[in-house]
DNA sequence: CTGAAAGCGCTAACAT
DNA sequence: ATGTTAGCGCTTTCAG
C-alpha cells in the first residue's frame, strides 16, 4: 500500500541503499544525488517504514510512559497531563513516539510493561510513580533495561536515574512556614505509606518539628488513599482529638482541596480556622477558594527533564545513572494565616 | 539479543514455520508438536518480536490517541485521565499497546498523527475532541486512515465513526431542571465555541428556553477558554448586567468549579444566591463545595465504546460507519436551589 | 501435518 | 560516491 525505499531508487535513478543513506544524511553522497533523491521522495510521498526500521536496528524510536494503577482515583490527578505535557515537548522534538501504559491492578500494569519490552515495543521506559517492592522496577531492573524514574526510587537510588524534587527539604521548608506563622500543633496527611513522595514528604515534616522542639504526635499523621469514604473519617477523627490541629501540611494538592471542603462541612474554615499548605502546584490550586500555598515542584521541568534522561540513556547504554534535582519553590497564597489572628472573612 | 523463533524452533526440533503457526494457533498443527514447542518458549523465555510481524502483515496491534491542544489547560481536564482509563481496559484486553501524541499547537498535533500513520506505527487512530475545520480529522479522511472520534464530528458526521452522548439532550434537559426550580434569566458558559460539545450544549439550553417560551439574550452567552484571566472578565459582566442571571447552565465540571469560586469573590453564593449546573460528573464534582448537580455522561464507557469500535474497524476495513450513543443522567446534587427559596445556610 | 523458501522494507557491510 | 548483497524476525504460499 505504501511507496517504499525501492520506488524511490527507481524514480530517482538509484539504489535502494543510496535512498537509505539519504535519509540517514550521510556525508558521503554527493548533494547532487541527494537533491535528486530528496525531489523523488517528496513527488512519491515517501514516508519511511518504523517497523522496517526498527527490525534491523532494534531501535524503535519510542518509549514507554508507566502511570500508576487507575483503580484509585490517583490518575485523575492533575499532575500527569502536566508530566506528560513535559515528556511529550521534548519526545516529539527530539521524534520519539510514546507508548501509554495503565491498569486497574499492579499486575495488569506489569503485563502491560512486559509486552512493551519483550515485544520491542520500546526503547525505554519511564516510570510516573515510585514506590516500595514495585515490580515493574524490580522488573526493568533484572532485564537491565533503561529506565528513568519521575520520583525516587525506594532502592538502588543510585544505580536507578531518575529526575526528582528535593522532597523532604520542601516539605521541611513549608512546614516551617506554620511554624513561623505560629502554629503549634501540625498535623500530616498523605497519601498512600508506600509511595515514596509521600516517605519523604513526611520525612521533612517530622524533621521540621523535630528542630523546632515540637513533639511528632503520630495521631497527627494520617494516610489516606485520595479522599474515598476512608479519607473523611481519617480526617473526621483528626478534629475529633482533644488537641485538633490548627495547621494541616497536606501532600497533595488536590487533596488539599478535598480537606478544605470536608473541614467546610464540619464548620471548620481554612484559613481563618485552619491553615494548610500542600504541594504540586497544579493549575486548580490557584482557582480554588482560598487559592492555596503550595510548593512549586515544577511539573512540566520534571517531566522534559526525565524524557531527555531517558532518551540519552537509551542511545548510549553506558551512560552512567544520573539523579535530577529539580528545584522547588514555594508559592505563598491565601489558605494560610498567623496563629490567632483575628478573622478577616470579609463575606 | 532476543531470542527468536528459530531458537524455538531448533529446540524443539522443528522448522520455523510450525513455531510460528504454534503461536497463531493453527489448527492444522498436532496438539502433540503444539505441546512441544510450547514447551520450548517457554524454556527459552521466547517472546514474538512485534516489529517483525508488523513488517510482514502491516499491522501494529496499536493504536494512536490524539489529546487537544496541551496550549490551554483544557489537558488538564480530568475528563480525559477517564477517557483514557476506559480505552486502556479494552485495548489492553484486545492486547493493544496506546501510542499518545499531543502538542502545544494544532500543527504539532497534526505532526504527530503524521509521523504514526506515515510510520505505520498504528492500525487506527482515536480522536478525543472535536471541532470544526480540524487539520487532523481532514487529514485522516483524505487517506481513509481508520479513526474514531468521541465526541461528534462537524462535518460527515454519518461517515465518520463516533461515540457520543446526545449533548443536546442531556443541555435542554438539565436548563428544564433550571426553569423547573423557577428561575426565569439562566445564562450559558461554554468553552470554544469551535468545539462540538460546547455547540451541541449551547443548542440544547436553547432548545429549552425556547421551547418554555423564554427569550435567549446574546449577552447571557459566554464562551471562554477555561477561566483564564479572559474568563473573569466575561463572568464578571455577566453579573454586572442590569438583570443578572439567578442560573448557570455551565458545559464542563472544572469551569463550573472555577465560576463558583470566582462568584465568591464578588459575594455571590452557590446555591443560595446562584443556582449552577454542569456537564460531565468528574470526580471533582462530588468532593467540592457544593457538590455539583451535573450530568454524567459516563467517560469511562465513551472510551471504551470508542475503543472497542476502533479495534473492530481496523479489523475489518470495511465495517460500515458507526454513530454510539451512550446515554447520559442527571446527578442530583446540591449547586441548585428553588428560586427565591428562603436561604438555608447553616455555616 | 510439517518443511522449504520467499519476502515484508529497510540498513550495513562489502564491494567497486 | 554509489551499487550489490545479505539479513533483521516473522508469516505465508507452496510442496510434500
Amino acid at each position: 500500500m505504501g511507496v517504499t525505499i525501492k520506488d524511490v531508487a527507481k524514480a530517482a535513478g538509484v539504489a535502494p541503499s543510496t535512498v537509505s543513506r539519504v535519509i540517514a544524511d550521510n556525508p558521503r553522497i554527493s548533494p547532487a544525488t541527494k537533491k535528486r533523491v530528496r525531489k523523488a521522495m517528496k513527488e512519491l510521498g515517501y514516508h519511511p517504514n518504523v517497523n522496517a526500521r526498527s527490525l534491523v536496528n532494534s531501535s524503535t524510536q519510542a518509549i514507554g510512559v508507566v502511570m500508576p494503577s487507575s483503580a484509585d482515583k490517583a490518575l485523575q490527578n492533575p499532575f500527569f497531563p502536566e508530566v506528560l505535557r513535559g515528556i511529550s515537548a521534548v519526545a516529539h522534538d527530539l521524534e520519539y513516539s510514546l507508548l501509554l501504559s495503565t491498569g486497574e491492578t499492579e499486575d495488569e500494569i506489569l503485563e502491560g510493561v512486559q509486552r512493551m519490552v519483550y515485544g520491542n515495543r520500546v526503547d525505554g521506559i519511564m516510570l510516573l510513580y515510585s514506590r516500595i517492592n514495585d515490580k515493574v522496577t524490580q522488573f526493568l531492573q533484572e532485564k537491565a533495561f533503561p529506565f528513568v524514574i519521575v520520583g525516587k526510587p525506594c532502592q538502588d537510588a543510585d544505580r536507578i536515574s531518575h529526575v526528582d524534587n528535593d522532597n523532604v527539604r520542601a516539605s521541611k521548608e513549608i512546614t516551617e512556614h506554620l511554624i513561623e506563622l505560629g502554629h503549634e500543633n501540625i498535623a500530616f496527611i498523605g497519601g498512600s505509606p508506600d509511595l515514596a513522595v509521600t516517605i519523604d514528604r513526611l520525612n521533612g515534616y517530622r524533621e521540621a518539628l523535630i528542630q523546632h522542639g515540637m513533639s511528632v504526635k503520630e495521631e497527627y499523621i494520617i494516610h489516606t488513599e485520595f479522599l474515598k469514604s476512608g479519607g473523611r473519617k481519617a480526617v473526621h477523627e483528626l478534629f475529633s482529638l482533644d488537641l485538633p490541629p490548627s495547621g494541616l501540611v497536606i501532600a497533595d494538592d488536590l487533596m488539599a482541596l478535598g480537606v478544605v471542603n470536608m473541614l467546610e462541612e464540619f464548620g471548620l474554615y481554612v484559613p481563618e480556622d485552619i491553615s494548610i499548605v500542600s504541594f504540586n502546584n497544579v493549575y486548580l490550586s490557584e482557582i480554588t477558594r482560598p487559592p492555596l500555598t503550595t510548593v512549586d515542584i515544577q511539573i512540566y521541568e520534571l517531566g522534559s527533564q526525565a524524557c531527555k534522561c531517558l532518551v540519552e540513556k537509551v542511545k548510549n547504554k553506558d551512560e552512567p545513572a544520573k539523579r535530577i534535582i529539580i528545584p522547588f519553590r514555594i508559592k505563598h497564597r491565601f489558605s494560610t494565616q498567623l496563629k490567632g489572628e483575628a478573622t478577616t472573612k470579609e463575606a
